[in-house]
DNA sequence: CTATTTGCAAAAAGTTTGCGTACAG
DNA sequence: CTGTACGCAAACTTTTTGCAAATAG
């Protein structure tokens, strides 16, 4: 998707609701859009640091809901952690590591559709699906596996470590 | 799934693992395994109050881990709220509401089982799926759209309320 | 008895709110 | 110019940590 022609969408969308694309809205959504790895709220604000000037983290909370709630970017989830940011607004589907917490686009040979099932008995309407597929990433993998269990924060046989950290790209 | 069985298998895995069966892990364990609608910790916290004299919320925040590590327990997450518990192990999937944030298991037709891809080239391993089916719930769909709106805590066109609610079962 | 857990208090994350000033249109 | 967004400070929610007292096996 070419970079400009995305960000004058992003621009229409603004302008359609009658809000002002401010530098904060345009390069966070520019940095967001930019990666495929579903930043965090925390992780976005670190990103834009350097091309915002004096950004406040509270700005950058607030712009990523204005964006959501512009239909522009989503909010997507891993088990782990908080709330992430996916600017993909396409159907797709996720791999999420159960380790390291990593979160990425699936990205392999097509998925067939699934037909979305009638929910009238559980009083509820589908609009959309995605699917996770979780496991475990190579960088996990390899790790040796003593380090691999202190990862997640094992609270089975005391002693937990720090913990919480997100997998690189 | 008999309720008593179900619970001698718990101790079973605990025993297994050398952990004590204390009155707050199982309380926590059967209150867990009792709901279909996926607690937060805070949520299993007010619900176990009466069950559990005097328990502190901490409490609650450790044995849920400790439950997730004995794998009797899976950590599950909807887009917009904190991490909840989830006590079928097996495979299934999720209505999520996007609206009020309400989680349910999916219990309409089997959805055809999905054959795991191969991600050798993403560097990923997949033990397991699930499918989350986004969409809107009966409650939100008739409450008043201009409520509704409200719900999720819009960023767009100001005054935004407390929010920040789980639908109720 | 011995190891593990619980409860407490406190702190670290993560996220939201209200208000005066600055900026987009 | 006018309205909205930004930045700040502070509140709030969610989750984790360290240690002495209580408990399970």
């Amino acid at each position: 998707v070419p970079n400009q022609e995305r960000l004058e969408a992003f621009k229409a969308v603004c302008r359609r609701h009658g809000l002002p694309v401010t530098v904060q809205r345009r390069v966070i959504y520019e940095f967001v859009s930019g990666r495929h790895d579903h930043p965090t709220a925390d992780r976005v604000y670190e990103g834009v640091q350097g091309r915002i000037p004096g950004v406040s983290r509270m700005t950058v909370y607030r712009v990523l809901n204005v964006l959501v709630d512009l239909g522009v970017l989503k909010k997507v989830c891993s088990p782990n952690s908080s709330v992430r940011f996916d600017a993909s607004m396409k159907r797709h589907d996720h791999l999420v590591c159960l380790h390291c917490d990593k979160l990425m686009d699936y990205e392999g040979q097509a998925i067939p559709d699934i037909k979305i099932p009638d929910t009238k008995s559980q009083a509820f309407e589908i609009t959309d699906y995605s699917i996770q597929f979780r496991g475990i990433c190579d960088a996990c993998r390899k790790r040796p596996k003593h380090l691999r269990d202190d990862k997640r924060g094992s609270s089975i046989g005391g002693k937990r470590r720090k913990g919480r950290q997100q997998g690189a790209s």
